[in-house]
DNA sequence: TTCAATAATGCAACAAAGCCGCATTATTGA
DNA sequence: TCAATAATGCGGCTTTGTTGCATTATTGAA
């Protein structure tokens, strides 16, 4: 169930949105297990918003090889919307740095709020 | 002694880091509140770390009509050390989208680890 | 099919980060 | 000088996320 939802949904999603989806059928400590198995298996990312919750997103676009999420997601500070800005992102990291984690986040207003 | 700090730090730090430098001087609550008020003000920039944490930088070539911070910000996993990378970003919003908030962070590892 | 080994779940407790109310202490200014 | 205002410390609280442990499901080999 909770990769189905995953996997529906158009943006990154959080323990408490799956928890709403759910309700009582599955516990909090579950969804944080299940969640974080997916993130280890490579199945979904893992993205922390800029108001420090943890999202988590399906990868789509992910092969064996590549497994990025580098572009920037959009929080409305008004409906709390999270969606996905289409840009992807190339960095510049100093001599000999390695990436392992990308996380872009701009909060704001969407255009209905 | 807060300011002092931040505008000494080469990069963005965090209550705990504050709290490690003043001791049992000033309370926690206290680091909070004065962290948030200088935020307020526009003092510093507020950066909200993929460890999901929070971040404080004094506010270097901010004027009255650019308050920007629009960098990335680099934490090694291994020696926890933030810094900032060098390149300003501009990222392309939707039509009507208002940014409030910028928020670009890169972990991994760094040349020494 | 049966039953022991393994995995997944729920529950409770815990930890960290952040915030807030309230009483106390400092600071300000008339 | 003293009352009004602001800042602080303390304690408690919330949220997010994690972990230990007992219980329930699932699996797989005999």
């Amino acid at each position: 169930m909770i990769l189905e939802s995953l996997k529906t949904s158009k943006s990154a999603i959080s323990q408490d949105n799956l928890q709403a989806q759910l309700g009582d059928l599955v516990d909090r400590a579950t969804i944080y297990r299940v969640l974080n198995s997916f993130y280890e298996d490579g199945v979904v990312h893992k993205i922390v918003g800029d108001d420090g919750k943890q999202y988590f997103a399906y990868c789509r676009n992910c092969s064996e090889k590549s497994h990025h999420h580098n572009h920037f997601h959009f929080r409305c500070l008004n409906c709390g919307k999270i969606e996905c800005l289409p840009n992807e992102m190339e960095v510049n990291l100093p001599e000999k740095y390695r990436t392992i984690n990308f996380n872009g986040f701009i909060s704001g207003y969407c255009s209905l709020c």
